[in-house]
RNA sequence: UCCCCGGUCGUCUAAUGGUAGGACAGCGGCCUUUGGAGCCGUGAAUCGGAGUUCGAAUCUCUGCCGGGGAGCCA
């Protein structure tokens, strides 16, 4: 079989028109950094990276890529706390997955502590930063409100040696956690919260990923993310809009101490309808074991998305398609789907399965005789070539595509009716056999010999066609079928996300038959069952014991024409 | 209540003072050895009010609506 197909690398696909390109496009044009496009995608190591992230990979390495540039890969990792070497090594996989190559070496904020401790002894020098002894209640009271200004902290008028000596045995572990804080001195009064004199160090007497216990003061993230944009010589620092009342602060720091100056410009998250994208909440799934891990196929987040069989390439033409702005909006999932398919269909192999089997007898068709169907493999790929299928006197046909008193419409097989099977015969339904329950258990049909390979001599038509599974050849397989994870468009503004779980959104099927061809797959290996969807093998695949993750369903029609039957009032024409 | 940022088809996005366009979704049809894919067609929008202008989605004012902001998180 085919093996996994490779991660090509993202090739500069034209990235669409936006805002941020246009200011780029316009520093360009006046010189502004001597013709340098050097961005940074800067995760911070506390969970695995979503298809939010991926918005944001794509735009960063996109643009630069786009104009000869750089990106660094730089790992935010300010919070000893909250960090782990686990979530730097997913990261690391998912960027490369995605196809995307950053400039190397890969970067941590944690290797510019001894930098940014130095330009902060730089700032108590010049007055412009203090030690405060003010306990974290305090402060908060102290910082005032939304309508009225702060108070100055008492401890604001220190000497610069009384701050020197302090910070010094901050830094030194003289002092437990929480118990002082390096401040810079900007404006209490200020009507932007985040320069009333913001926190630059906290106390942490905790282990860090990297540093291990050589610190035990911290930087907060506004204190060291515009000065490692600067020290990196980052042209265009791209973050999220929630940081847009951070970028005086950015501006700030970066103007005291008189360095190299990045600008920031912010756009806005991704949001996807029937999804989650909070971090925070996603490691609660996880945590408290609603899902299968971080990996788990109905998981938004990048290990997830790969894991159910998405493409790279998908990924990276739905965030092209998506745009970028500044407006607060809701990507509908069908959007993303939309382009798993488009991918799919162009590179997927297809193969019958049969998911939910039903027992077909072809009464006039030899006992023991076996035959070998030529199939194509992928119509809309000739290079595919084609494969052959075993065809013989007992077969699995899908539950579905047998109806004993079919609806107006239902095309596929019903008592006295006659259907294609895919690269096969034509058959008839001649009798269906029930158990005591009246549950069908097979039914029985003829074949014509004349239609090999599906086609009439006689240029009769039929109206559908339909896949199956040769009984005596099938590989026994579990095909795991996956619905969104929460049941509504928004699950963020539910009370308890919990509740909005999905109890659909994982449907487990042990007795699918699948034919031989896919009987030893590798993990990863991407098909389209035909008629069924695109399906992607699963890590739990076991030689000759197959376990497959659908993907997405293809588009069908009969569902939609049967879902506006079940709508009162509105009969299917 | 104070500050910042937004508001264009159902959804996302373009038009940067000069014909409101595209994609997805929807609907109708054609085609078909996947009710798949493909093809053709179609309905659908500038938040409201004033102003500037020959001309406004775009500029100004104002109102309304939405998002973000009071971590020693990022």
């Amino acid at each position: 079989m085919t093996p996994p197909d490779s991660t090509p690398e993202a090739t500069p696909a034209p990235v669409p028109s936006n805002f941020v390109r246009d200011i780029i496009l316009d520093d360009l044009q006046t010189n502004k950094y001597s013709g340098r496009v050097h961005t940074r995608f800067p995760p911070e190591p506390n969970g695995y990276l979503h298809i939010g992230h991926a918005k944001s990979i794509c735009l960063n390495f996109g643009l630069a890529a786009e104009f000869g540039g750089k990106t660094n890969l730089r790992f935010d990792d300010t919070n000893p706390e909250k960090e782990e070497q686990e979530y730097v090594d997913s990261i690391i996989d998912n960027v490369k997955w995605l196809g995307f190559q950053w400039e190397e070496p890969i970067h941590y904020a944690s290797d510019y502590f001894q930098q940014l401790h130095d330009w902060a002894v730089q700032m108590i020098r010049e007055g412009k930063a203090f030690v405060c002894d003010l306990t974290a209640e305090e402060v908060r009271k102290s910082r005032g409100t939304l309508t009225e200004g702060g108070t100055e902290s008492p401890y604001r008028t220190r000497s610069v040696e009384e701050n020197l000596d302090l910070f010094e045995r901050m830094k030194n572990g003289e002092f437990p956690d929480g118990s002082r804080t390096l401040r810079a001195k900007v404006d209490m009064a200020s009507k932007n919260l985040n320069m009333r004199d913001p926190v630059m160090y906290r106390i942490l007497n905790a282990e860090h990923h990297r540093t291990g216990n050589k610190w035990c003061i911290y930087p907060m993230y506004d204190y060291a993310h515009g000065q490692s944009d600067s020290i990196e010589g980052i042209t265009h620092s791209i973050c999220t809009l929630e940081f847009e009342d951070h970028r005086p602060l950015y501006d700030w720091y970066i103007d005291q101490l008189g360095i190299y100056h990045p600008q920031q410009i912010e756009f806005d998250r991704l949001n996807l309808t029937y999804t989650m994208l909070s971090k925070r909440k996603l490691l609660q799934l996880v945590k408290d074991g609603h899902v299968r891990g971080w990996d788990d196929p109905r998981m938004p987040t990048l290990s997830g998305i790969r894991r159910r069989g998405y493409t790279p390439e998908a990924l990276r033409n739905f965030c092209n398609a998506i745009g970028v702005s500044k407006t607060n909006g809701t990507i509908e999932i069908g959007l993303l789907e939309h382009h798993v398919r488009e991918d799919l269909n162009k590179r997927a192999p297809r193969l019958m399965a049969v998911l939910k089997p039903l027992r077909v007898v072809i009464d006039n068709y030899p006992e023991g005789q076996t035959e070998e169907m030529d199939a194509v493999n992928n119509p809309e790929d000739a290079s595919a070539g084609t494969r052959k299928v075993p065809f013989s006197r007992v077969l699995y046909i899908e539950q579905d595509d047998f109806r004993e008193d079919p609806p107006k419409q239902f095309y596929r097989l019903s008592p006295g009716k006659e259907v294609r099977l895919r690269w096969g015969y034509f058959i008839t339904c001649n009798s269906v056999v029930k158990d005591e329950k009246g549950e069908i258990t097979e039914i029985h049909c003829t074949y014509d010999p004349a239609t090999r390979g599906g086609n009439a001599p006689d240029g009769r038509k039929v109206k559908a066609t339909i896949h199956w599974v040769s009984a005596a050849h099938a590989v026994d397989a579990e095909v795991r079928i996956y619905e969104t994870l929460f049941d509504r468009e928004n699950p963020n503004a539910a009370e308890d996300f919990l509740a909005c779980i999905n109890p659909k959104s994982l449907e487990v099927l042990t007795d699918c038959k699948l034919e031989p061809a896919l009987g030893n797959v590798e993990p990863e290996f991407r098909c389209q069952f035909e008629r069924l969807g695109y399906f992607c093998a699963d890590k739990d695949t076991a030689p000759g014991k197959p376990v497959f993750n659908r993907t997405v369903a293809l588009r069908d029609s009969w569902a939609k024409i049967e879902k506006r039957a079940d709508k009162p009032g509105k009969p299917a024409k």
